[in-house]
This record gives structure tokens, sequence and C-alpha cells, in this order.
DNA sequence: CAGTGATCTTGCGCAGTCTGCAAAATTTCA
DNA sequence: TGAAATTTTGCAGACTGCGCAAGATCACTG
């Protein structure tokens, strides 16, 4: 049951693929997610209407496959991480090396950024998978800091750290400059550690 | 166009507050939301099911409706505490003059988490508000903080803030323990004042 | 207080979502 | 090759959410 590599396994993962695939295509192509249909998306990727809805609950389900795949990795690595390093640098780290600036199309990924920024629908579903794995860390970071799952301090970690990721990553995507990716989070986090609330002394632009 | 408070204004509140609350007694009798329909709380609230849809887009939005108006207000409050307050401080302010303690029954509010945190639904709809507080607020941060919009810190400023506020409110509903709301509001915010990193000297519990 | 314009409510239709179910089609493995 | 297991598919059905037009209600004026 580790593996199985089957034709089964193989066409399936291709299947999910092309159907997340026929769905960002087509929503670029109709300026919008909204505008695309099930029924199209199946169509595109010559499966049934019922047989996406076996993959997937929604269309946008299916446009944010990868991000829903990412989180599950970088929930991975923190676990990995949280064990040998401070959480705070574990998250950091772990973000990093997910390596999205080498792993996905930087071009994609602005569409992609735009397309959701610009769909209330596609807002609800990214902001409900944070939401998911927030649910899903809150007893790795209770766990590293010496604290329980309800109290307020993991809490509010994790959730900086959740809205560092996605605002580092955005950052950098919209406008990179001349920083790499890793550069970004890596200032995003350190805001952090001297506490927010007070502005740094102006040096970024 | 000031404040007509005609019958009229008065009746379409009176119509929205009876359509919010049919949702939510609704959703308490039936164990979650997703076993209620929009026919059954129109019918509660004697209105035809396309006069609810004229009001709320969904039914997780008619359950959501104090929160929406609670995130509303906020803003405002916001607004004119960031002229003369550090803008840190004043959405701490903004947040304990809210009074959610005085002004909503606290076992409902008990109840309505425990409806939100069962489902996907809502979970996401309550989100997606967030994100538009976030998207209306993102530019009195800038300005506060002599920052653009675009720029990475008031982003990460105002998504800890936000956090903060749903995480404390949380927090305190769950177990009040022997403090105030505003006595935990105040502590949530102040753990970034000298950065969330580092846990507190485990004074807390 | 009648009349007229503005606004709200309602029923109907329609496109679309999403799920259960059972019959084909396909893959796996002995 | 021949079951057994799994996947795909069509179909039916409940529900959402919106446009439209007709009817009901409210507001304002003379």
């Amino acid at each position: 049951m580790a593996e199985p590599t089957g034709l089964r396994e193989r066409k399936k993962a291709a299947t999910k693929a092309a159907l997340s695939e026929a769905a960002f295509r087509l929503a670029v192509a109709k300026q919008g997610i909204e505008a695309v249909t099930a029924d199209e998306i199946a169509a595109e990727a010559g499966v049934s209407t019922r047989t996406f809805h076996n993959y997937f609950p929604s269309k946008e389900a299916a446009l944010l496959h990868d991000f829903h795949e990412t989180t599950g990795q970088l929930l991975a690595g923190l676990r990995e991480r949280a064990r040998e390093q401070p959480i705070w640098d574990a998250f950091r780290d772990a973000t990093i090396d997910m390596h999205f600036d080498q792993k996905f199309d930087i071009d994609a990924m602005r569409c992609r950024e735009q397309l959701i920024h610009a769909s209330p629908s596609l807002i609800k579903e990214q902001s409900g998978q944070f939401m998911e794995l927030f649910a899903e860390a809150i007893d790795i970071v209770a766990t590293a800091t010496g604290t329980r799952t309800g109290d307020l301090y993991p809490r509010l970690l994790l959730g900086a750290a959740l809205v560092t990721m996605k605002s580092s990553t955005e950052h950098w995507l919209a406008d990179p400059g001349d920083r790499t990716l890793a550069e970004t989070i890596t200032e995003a986090f350190s805001y952090f550690e001297r506490g927010i609330t007070q502005p740094p002394t102006a040096t970024a632009a």
C-alpha cells in the first residue's frame, strides 16, 4: 500500500492535473472563473461533467489544485523542521524551500493571482484552504512553543506566519524588483522578530 | 439623503434582521447551516424565497450579517483613530470599543462560533469577509505608516492586526477565564509589540 | 387625502452546482 | 483469460442565485 504507481494511479493524477489546467486555461481565456462552467472544464479535459465532480467539488477547487498540493508539502516540510529549529525559522525556511519561483512559471502565477484577486469565489476558496492549513498546523506550533492548541500565543504566531507567507509571495510576484523570492520571504519574516508595531526605519521601498 | 428613517428604511432593516435571525435559529435547530435551505429561512421570516435573495446572496451571508455590520463599524472607528494615534493602538482600541461582550449575547456568540467552525462554507464566507476588510483597510494602514499600499510592511501589519482581532475574540469566547474581553484583546495586541517570534517568558496560561 | 412616482415584493423561468445511484467501461491480478 | 476491484458516465433530483415583469406598498405633493 506504499506506492503502487500502477497505471491506475498515474491516470488519476493525470486526469486531475488535466482538469486543473483546463480550468486555468478557460478562466484566463474568459477573463474570470465565473464565466467558466464545470461542463466546459470537463469537456476541455475530455471527461464527463460527472467525472469532474468526482475529482473536485467545485471549479474553484480545480483552479486552486496546485495551491492545495503546495500547502500539503509545506506542512510536511514544517513538521520536519519544527523538530530541529525554532518554529519561526521553520516557517520561513519551509516557505523558502518550496521554491515557488522555480517550480512554477512566473507569468502563470501572476495570471493566477489576478484571477483570484478578481473573483470573490476564488478569494473565499483560497481563504478556506488557508484556514484548513491553520487547523492542520496549530498542533505543530503549540507543541513547538510548549503551549496548548487552545492558547492565544500559538494562534497568533501561526496566523502571523501564514499572513507572512502569503503576503511576501504575493508582493514578490507583483514586483520582484531586484530581489529573489527567498530574500523577500526572509525580509518579511524578519519584520516580526523585533515587533511589527513600529515601521522599520524606512530602508525599504 | 442623510437619514430618512422613513417607514421603508425601518421595514427593510427589520426584514434583513429577521432573515438573519431566522437563519441563525434554523441553523442552530438543525445543527448546521448545510441542513437549512433558503426556502426555509424565507418561510421562517415570512417572506418569499426571492425576497430572501434580494437581501442576501446566500444563506451563509445571512448568518454572518451581524459580523459584516461589525466590520463596517470597526473600519469607521479605525479611520477615526488612525488620525490621532499609532496604527497598532488604533486597531487595538477600535477593536475594544466594539464591545462585543456587551452588544451581543455571549451564549449566542459561542453558538454562532460553533456553527461557523463546523461548516466549510461558513468558514469560507467569513474568511472572504475578512479579505474584504483587508482590502478596505489597507489604504488606512499605508497612509498611517507612511508607506504605499503595495508595500510589504503595511500588508504584514494589517494581516497581523486582523489575525489578532479574530484570535483574541475567539479565544476569550472559548474560555474567558477571569479576564475581560478588553484585557484579552490588549494582551493579544501586545504580543506583537516586542516580536511574536519568541514565546513570552511563560507568564500566561 | 387622493394621486403619482419611487421602491419593494413576488412568482416564474433559467442556467448552473453538486450529489446519489446504478450501469457500463477499464484496470488489476491471479 | 477471467473474475474482482475501481473508475467513468449518464440520469435524476434538490438546491442556488439571478433577470425580468407584474403587483403591492410607501413617500411626497398639492
